[in-house]
DNA sequence: TGACAAGTGGAGACCCCCGTCCGCTTGGCT
DNA sequence: AGCCAAGCGGACGGGGGTCTCCACTTGTCA
């Protein structure tokens, strides 16, 4: 790597890497619509420069984000290497939605760049969740109807709840996770509080 | 209304009609980022007609989702009208889901119109959905910590299942809410089968 | 049937976004 | 210290969106 960063000038990398800084800010609070021109501007530099280091904002978009994706991979590992399957699947679901929750941005990083995604990792990433659903209903605590493909659901529908401010976003989430892992499950326990949601909240 | 619909010539009135029908389906094909351009094109009428007739796209909005927003009243009304309080309150959120989930532009112009609704008539449907919620918790089917709020969540969750094809996005969307029931009530049945989602489907 | 108000459509003003070009600046090596 | 390639930023082209303006057409009523 430093074959790459080394070759730039001292002033150049830091310019790289306060855009990049910048760039994951303003993604998760507003979102990949924000400009290139806001991010040039809150990083202190020329359109231009965020151009030359990074082609297209695509590719601005997908170097901001790895970082993230490297934690949800690592989120399924630690999952895989929990001995209780059930606390490792719903770990993997609750870690994943307060991302989500968290980063405006990162759902739409992450649907944006996985079909580019070498597919080995998709598939990797894949096969590791069935596993951890295998496992888990194998041990009588997962729904035997659960269905790998009920993950994407959820995170489509906990995506849903983007667009209000954080805070709120993140209890949402929480509920509707506890809701959700409560029918995926064979048990009960208590929810986390409702949140006052409002559509109003939508408008921000 | 007479007043002033019979105001226009009859050319016109046919005009605004199909402005009308047109804007309704394109919005809920592709939501409510379709341009006016586009509607004014399938119409067979000029932009500028569109904007006579409709100060703003905001107002052609609202006005192309009124029957809708009767539709989610009636609802509402006839699930008051049911007997069993329970079977109301599933059938609320499973055809309101069920709406959200056909007409890709219906939540966005739900919560853009929202606040500019008389509060007289949000108040209204608020109440009676409270009413709907008491009394299912009254006949003990409905948990007892379930806040009027979560209505907002499943809404919210539900809509972001919006952008893949309509087919698929009713079959998810009827899986989530079966997940979604299950946990409000108390007791359990059959989910629908699972749905084949996956993120690529988003990019459509 | 003829006159005129009501209606019409397309060009274009204005704005916002992505991405490029080019003349000026500056870090780093000798 | 001085050179120069690497770096820089702002102006600009191209595209697409909402909404307006205006010269032309057409329904309607006497």
């Amino acid at each position: 790597m430093s074959a790459s960063q080394s070759q730039l000038r001292a002033d150049a990398a830091e310019n790289r890497a306060r855009v990049l800084a910048v760039s994951r800010e303003l993604f998760a609070e507003r979102g990949l619509e924000v400009p290139m021109a806001a991010i040039a501007r809150r990083a202190g530099v020329g359109v231009a420069t965020l151009y030359r280091r990074f082609p297209t904002k695509e590719s601005l978009v997908m170097e901001a984000f790895t970082e993230q994706f490297a934690v949800c991979q690592a989120v399924i590992d630690e999952a895989l290497a929990d001995p209780d399957p059930w606390r490792g699947f719903r770990t993997v679901i609750e870690k994943v939605c307060l991302l989500q929750a968290t980063d405006r941005g990162f759902t739409a990083a992450f649907v944006a760049t996985f079909p580019e995604m070498h597919s080995e990792v998709r598939e990797r990433t894949w096969h590791c969740f069935g596993e951890l659903v295998d496992r888990a209903k194998a041990s009588g605590q997962l729904r035997a109807d659960f269905s790998p493909h009920d993950l994407t659901l959820v995170l489509m529908a906990n995506n849903g709840l983007a667009g209000v401010p954080v805070e709120v976003a993140v209890a949402a989430s929480q509920r509707l996770v506890a809701y959700l892992l409560e029918s995926f499950r064979t048990g009960t326990d208590a929810l986390p509080p409702p949140v006052p949601l409002s559509l109003d909240l939508v408008l921000s």
